[in-house]
DNA sequence: AAGTACATCAACCGCTTGATG
DNA sequence: CCATCAAGCGGTTGATGTACT
């Protein structure tokens, strides 16, 4: 048998909370914690409310030390960075960023930070910049020192990002075997076929290393399908990542040492064909599994270009677009590995790039 | 000043995953 | 092994405030 049902639905209030509610509700796990059962919380301190709803205002707005707006550039960094290579899992981005909540991540990337990423800034009254009130920001709940709400707040300056600055006190995404690191940490997904497969990336399954690599640089070097990964890496001068022009097809971008060229080569046609035409046709209809992540700037990019604009790929490099979606359409061996080292290097690139990401500033 | 459009964000909805019986 | 549910998660919605015309 299963569990008792978790809730009324009928008896449940919903909507904004009052400060009534809250100071219950942060009492009580003030002092009580929250005894690992949201769905019976409610009901000891009477509040007509859903488990859920009361986990996610604990979470959201009432457990200490949560941060609201006032995103940092570093922060906004690594927003970008994660989304760019895991796509929209905020909870993971959310656990890099302290303070930080996966629905306050979500409303910002989503508000903000896409448009800025896309240089679609708010209209403004005149070509200077003139200071106006929109973008503050609005918010119900507690400060720190107490249950008083406080609506509207100063508005933050809009961020600009900026490179974090390399240390080699703090190595950072600053070379290849640390983004990978970071990716693999974090769980990198890239690409939802064959999960297993991407699994045993993650994990540290010694039958996938080659022997006598230590353990953090098995992490790092996998081998995958018998292939050792680094064969499939291409070096760094011949991926083109600076390079803001559309690449045409007829020039691999990946050189599968050791490995078999007609695998990229065969998906790569070498014809004259216009790079978006055969872009679109390649994501759109040969690979229904669009690249997680990457689909709002394929719109907007292909919009742009088909109006005969001249696109400024800015920190997006159309070859990960094509490359990826390229390679999901192969079923053959060693796609998650492509997939994965073009994760590695868009994370790289916008680390290094994020300043050319200011489009429209 | 009024109406409209847009931006923001809190909260809800529904799906997935893992635990439980 | 299966059914059920709690928790977690991402997507979406609706209320509200602000900017613009």
């Amino acid at each position: 048998m299963g569990r008792a049902p978790c809730c009324d639905k009928a008896n449940v209030k919903k909507g904004p909370w009052s400060p009534e509610e809250d100071a219950k509700l942060k009492t009580y796990i003030d002092q009580h914690g929250t005894g690992g059962n949201w769905i019976a919380l409610p009901q000891k301190i009477g509040l007509k409310r859903c488990g859920k709803s009361c986990r996610l205002r604990w979470l959201n707005y009432l457990r200490p030390n949560i941060k609201h707006g006032g995103f940092s550039e570093e922060e906004d960094n690594i927003i970008c960075s994660l989304y760019i290579s895991i796509g929209s899992r905020w909870s993971i981005i959310a656990a890099q960023l302290p303070g930080r909540t996966d629905n306050d991540i979500k409303n910002y990337w989503n508000t903000r930070l896409k448009k800025k990423l896309l240089g679609k800034q708010r209209k403004e009254k005149n070509g200077r910049g003139k200071e106006t009130s929109k973008g503050k920001q609005k918010y119900s709940g507690v400060t720190t020192d107490g249950l008083s709400y406080q609506r509207v707040v100063a508005p933050p300056p809009l961020p600009v990002l900026q490179p974090i600055p390399y240390s080699d006190d703090e190595p950072r995404f600053n070379n290849h075997a640390s983004i990978r690191r970071l990716l693999i940490k974090l769980g990198g997904k890239f690409s939802t076929e064959n999960q297993e497969n991407v699994d045993n990336l993650i994990k540290p399954n010694h039958d996938h290393y080659e022997a006598g690599v230590d353990h953090d640089q098995a992490l790092v070097q996998p081998v995958y399908n018998n292939i050792p990964i680094d064969h499939l890496i291409p070096s760094s001068d011949q991926i083109p990542l600076l390079n803001s022009t559309p690449p045409t097809l007829n020039s691999p971008h990946f050189d599968l040492v050791g490995t078999d060229h007609h695998i990229m080569s065969g998906i790569l046609p070498r014809t004259s064909v216009s790079f978006s035409t055969e872009l679109e046709r390649v994501i759109m209809y040969e690979n229904p599994q669009r690249l997680q992540g990457l689909e709002f700037f394929y719109d907007d990019m292909m919009n742009r270009a088909n109006c005969g604009e001249n696109v400024d790929w800015g920190g997006m490099n159309p070859n990960w677009v094509f490359a990826a979606s390229a390679s999901n359409c192969n079923q053959g061996f060693g796609q998650e590995s492509i997939l994965e080292e073009i994760a590695v290097d868009k994370v790289r690139y916008t680390m290094e790039h994020n300043s050319d990401l200011n489009v429209g500033k």
